[in-house]
DNA sequence: AAAAGGACCTGGTGGC
DNA sequence: TGCCACCAGGTCCTTT
């Protein structure tokens, strides 16, 4: 489901409700995410303060007194506030209750999100420690993918997602970021120019930075953390788009799947 | 080291 | 209406 804007919107949703709250007890329902929920959790999370929550890629980050919590949403995840007697629906997982009767429900239909809990440095995490830059920060930029991308063969879509180059960059993101840039997603990464790429980081941070103010994408069931949609899906120009004419030329909308991922671009546009 | 493909899941949709 | 094939916002892991 979610990518960085999703993300990101979840994180803004819960932060302030949750900074600062005290743990009362944790309720998991569903241990069979990614990866096994530890029952540790029930155990060592009672009592603890959530200091902050932060994200790093698409993982939430749960600052308590002895460690992080660390959530992935997955393809299918969701988070959201509720009062802890909220009726259960189905798949809701997971509930960390607080002392104040707010609860921070899990749910997640596929299970490839994950809930983990670490007391190392958060940041030296296995599924942390090799992530690349954030696409908002200022080592993302033109001259840092043009370095990375020398002799490298694999198609330029395949290469933004990759999460060791440049974290956050989901489908529907590398997909309009190409659009507006310009570039055939099928195109060699070491085959784009210096220029090309100071274009496409500049896209991939703004059109990440339109779709977080607009509370994301909703394809089919995003919501943010109180259940409102994301209001991003009006700005596609070419995700989800194929058959129709492109916006710019009047050409169809071609398709075709690009490392396992359905791909969508003008022939006549991007080159 | 890089590239490609499989794996993990449930639910929705469209075709017959 | 029912059944089936295929598709979906991610990404780790194994194999080549």
């Amino acid at each position: 489901m979610p990518e960085l804007p999703e993300v990101e919107t979840i994180k803004r949703g819960i932060a302030s409700h949750l900074e600062g709250q005290i743990i009362k007890s944790v309720l998991v329902r569903e241990t069979r995410l990614r990866w096994q929920v530890t029952d540790k959790i029930n155990i060592i999370l009672p009592k603890q303060t959530v200091i902050s929550v932060k994200r790093r890629a698409k993982y939430l980050l749960f600052e308590c007194d002895k460690g992080h919590i660390l959530i992935h949403l997955g393809m299918s995840g969701n988070l959201q506030i509720l009062p802890s007697n909220t009726e259960l629906k189905k798949h809701d997982h997971v509930d960390i209750i607080f002392s104040n009767g707010q609860c921070l429900r899990y749910n997640d239909p596929r299970r490839f999100g994950c809930i983990l809990w670490t007391e190392a440095p958060v940041f030296e995490h296995k599924l942390l420690a090799n992530l690349g830059p954030e696409p908002l920060e200022k080592t993302f930029n033109g001259k840092y993918l043009y370095d990375r991308a020398k002799k490298r063969q694999v198609a330029i879509k395949n290469f933004i997602m990759d999460s060791k180059i440049v974290v956050g960059v989901g489908n529907i993101y590398a997909n309009e970021a190409l659009f507006t840039a310009r570039i055939s997603p099928e195109r060699a990464a070491g085959k784009v120019s210096l220029n090309e790429y100071k274009r496409l980081a500049d896209i991939i941070k703004k059109t990440l930075q339109v779709a977080i103010k607009m509370g994301g994408t909703t394809l089919r069931n995003f919501t943010d953390s109180a259940g409102n949609p994301g209001y991003f899906k009006q700005t596609l120009q070419i995700y989800g788009k194929g058959g129709e004419i492109c916006s710019q030329c009047g050409t169809i909308i071609h398709t075709k799947k690009i490392g396992q991922r359905m791909t969508y671009y003008c022939p006549i546009c991007q080159r």
